[in-house]
DNA sequence: CTGAAAGCGCTTACAG
DNA sequence: CTGAAAGCGCTTACAG
């Protein structure tokens, strides 16, 4: 039998008040009796039941996730996912809120964060933008003892908790190894498609994406990046006049959302077999592509995966309890059409 | 406050014990009885606290991991992922135990499985080898009310719990559409490796592999399948041999393990850039050869992943309770020297 | 600074 | 067929 509370108190010759005031860290216990339950729980190898701790708090988990609106397809599929445990967490005492707020602006986000009550929420994990007031709002939440993760997108400037998400300049070299070497022995030029250059993701992919392409295919060049803002509509006319203007053009690489403009262009445009098409993100539009032909490969992180990860890592930091190491790495993952799943 | 079945007991005026037989379909209620509770669960929304149970059952999960022994590194990773949930698990009242069986040995498997006793374990993952006697000794645990899945190779005759890894037709299929796009224009031979052709996934690799070869890339052939036993000597010895036989030889797909006699072959070999290498399973050695560049690709499965997978289904199968959709598919992941993570 | 007792949301004998 | 009471392994007021 695994030894409980009731063992350790009997071995040290206390009362469970005092077993679970040293458990706990709790201050007003004289060193002499922290010593003497710290050496019955040795003894014993005694290993506290977490769940029993729960039940006895009554301890509810509230998380917030703060994510941006909008079209972007692949936010809209974090959310899904977030959802879903949200359905599947009210088995594990588990509530989830979710705050949407316009996406690339620090300000608005900023509010929502300032806005989350820090004695109602026992964490938040967060898609961030980069922002003073971001910064801040966070820290505040920080001082107030909540745990906070970034998601997707990280902000170094402040020490969260956790970081969920991919490493963007390995993705982008990655896109780059597959475009070098799908394109074989072809030359000429490459189309690169951003949201905006001021959103750290991109600049990251494409600072990736360069590097490899400059080192290891020098008959490769990157054509100066498109600036879609994320949005298929803006995507689609900005690409196809950079097709036009530039016949030579034998790969496109999408390091944004934005899809189904790039799509558009791309399914029109006829010629696919000859161009070799890398993006971001499986979606059901990128899928169909996938399918189609019209795109060679796909660059993915796996909401579902980050969404489970953001609360496994919160919940461990207000348990206190370890992780379990290689659970939480986010892969960057490379779809195919034939290893769809 | 979210309700507790005294809640519905009171709501259904009846008795807690009650309560607990129809939550637990326990025999011996009236059907009147039944229905005053469900109709007061419904009406309250009532959500079963699960850990809570756990407790007063004093549920311990005990469940045993049978695996092959030997030098396959894939396999030793995986028992190390069972090692780590292992340590991590006392946390959650689960206890595992390992067992390891001489590979490619229905009859041992079989006697191993007909050893674990139904009455001690909870649930039983394997990775299964296809024999008749491994099918009687899985179908006798199912009898005896204890779960089972299937681990990285599925028993298709046997119906059990769920089988946990990656679909291996479309793993080959994968491996063959990198092959040939990285081969751009080239024309020539291809080498096959599998460990043997009487293990159903290579079997399945092998089948995905040629699918795409003779449908997409005409200019290219497949050899031979190469039998290495998995054994990284007999590879070696076979793989140089053929490649001596056949100077055109453009790329080599391992669709099995002896990956070690593999990249010693062909970095011995020097013009590994001529030629394009996929292998399977990420392990020390492949990550090395993807550095160096004598591996173009591999194709993965998280075993970390399979594992905590495996143990996931089991309990969920044991408290009845359901599963996150998504959680429990198991990728067929891609790895160039650029994604490692 | 320490301990006895009640309680968290369930389940389990046992009595009727 | 049904219910009162004790107990699972913890924590929490409260009293001293």
């Amino acid at each position: 039998m695994r030894p409980t509370v009731q063992d350790v108190a009997r071995q040290a010759g206390v009362s469970l008040a005092s077993v679970d005031r040293v458990l706990n860290q709790r201050p007003g216990v004289r060193e002499k009796t922290i010593a003497k339950v710290e050496a019955a729980i040795s003894k014993l190898g005694y290993i506290r039941d977490v769940s029993a701790a729960n039940l006895a708090k009554r301890q509810i988990y509230r998380f917030a996730f703060v994510i941006p609106e909008g079209a972007n397809s692949f936010m809209r599929g974090l959310e899904a996912e977030i959802e879903a445990v949200k359905q599947h967490s009210a088995n594990d005492r588990t509530e989830i809120s979710i705050y949407k707020v316009p996406p690339f602006d620090g300000r608005a986000l900023a509010a929502t964060l300032d806005g989350l009550d820090p004695a109602r929420y026992s964490g938040v994990a967060v898609v961030a933008t980069e922002a003073v007031a971001v910064r801040d709002a966070l820290a505040r939440l920080r001082r107030n003892n909540v745990p906070v993760v970034t998601l997707v997108s990280d902000v170094p400037s402040f020490q969260c908790d956790a970081y969920v998400g991919i490493d963007n300049v390995a993705a982008g070299r990655t896109a780059a190894r597959l475009m070098g070497n799908f394109l074989g022995e072809k030359s000429g030029k490459i189309a690169l498609v951003a949201g905006s250059m001021l959103v750290r993701d991109h600049v990251e992919r494409r600072m990736g994406f360069e590097q490899v392409i400059r080192s290891d295919y020098t008959r490769l060049e990157c054509l100066p990046v498109i600036e879609g803002k994320d949005d298929g509509q803006l995507v689609q006319k900005y690409l196809s006049e950079c097709l036009r203007m530039h016949s030579d053009v034998v790969g496109v690489y999408n390091m944004g959302a934005g899809n189904r403009g790039l799509i558009e262009v791309l399914s029109k445009n006829g010629a696919s077999k000859e161009r070799v098409v890398v993006a971001h993100e499986l979606t059901e539009h990128t899928r169909r592509a996938l399918n189609a032909g019209i795109v060679d490969a796909i660059i993915h992180q796996d909401a579902g995966h980050e969404v489970r990860s953001a609360l496994r890592i919160l919940k461990a930091r207000i348990d206190k309890t370890p992780l379990l190491a290689g659970q939480e790495t986010i892969r960057i993952e490379i779809y195919l059409n034939e290893n769809l799943s």
